[in-house]
DNA sequence: ATAATACTTAGCCTCATGTCTAAGTATGAT
DNA sequence: ATCATACTTAGACATGAGGCTAAGTATTAT
């Protein structure tokens, strides 16, 4: 488990900026236009549009083309590999904190029988 | 909530690299000084030291140095603005569902009606 | 005092990232 | 046919990221 996944890269990757992440806020309540997505942004169009193709690319969105309008819709699923792999670290800690109390426990239940 | 927080930038960038994601991996097993973290990685020293200083920075390790050796120790609670911000992406994907759900249920509700 | 160990610092190199402007293409409106 | 709209593509540019080697420093061992 936990092997080097390189979409784990792209994803972790694309959720490092503000802008993307902000996309991603937006794109949670519900679907858009490139143009309405990037009106709240003080960005030229080409440059909202490579955080798109990032998005994208990390799989956490989808877009398709009707005439001349693109519309973009976020992949929650895209999430979970992130998610899982901090709860699996998250795991890995609390395994760790119950071996060192196991070991304590055992420790001190010797000590006992020593005395 | 969930304003612009630099601090998850440098969280999810420093999670977007797969050596530093392995060095955490490796912290939660357990400490380790500096020489024994990079054992395991085909990379110069200084290489892995500018990854064990991106993890400090986003705070996910703490280091300390007792002679001439530094040992790091991860900080696992530096995980959860990430898990938050997850969550949250989550929790609003699902309202979302919510509300599309009681809009249709609305919607038979009124057609039933009508009939 | 010398030498080995365990990092550290400095400097270089290449490629990736984020941003821009300017020009191009495809579609919808008139 | 013309024009406006909604992206797209291309190219430039500055900065940051990830890697290396070589040389430096502080500790510990002999």
């Amino acid at each position: 488990m936990s092997k080097y996944d390189p979409s784990l890269d792209r994803l972790f990757q694309a959720l490092a900026d503000p802008t993307r992440r902000a996309l991603v806020e937006r794109l949670m309540r519900g679907p858009a236009s490139v143009g309405e997505l990037a009106q709240p942004f003080a960005m030229a169009l080409p440059s909202l549009m490579a955080h798109l193709r990032r998005l994208e690319d990390a799989g956490l969105i989808e877009t398709r083309k009707d005439g001349r309008v693109r519309t973009c819709a976020v992949v929650p699923a895209a999430l979970a590999p992130a998610q899982d792999w901090l709860a699996e670290q998250r795991a890995q800690w609390e395994g760790r904190l119950d071996r060192l109390d196991a070991y304590v426990t055992r420790l001190m239940k010797e000590s006992r029988d020593d005395a």
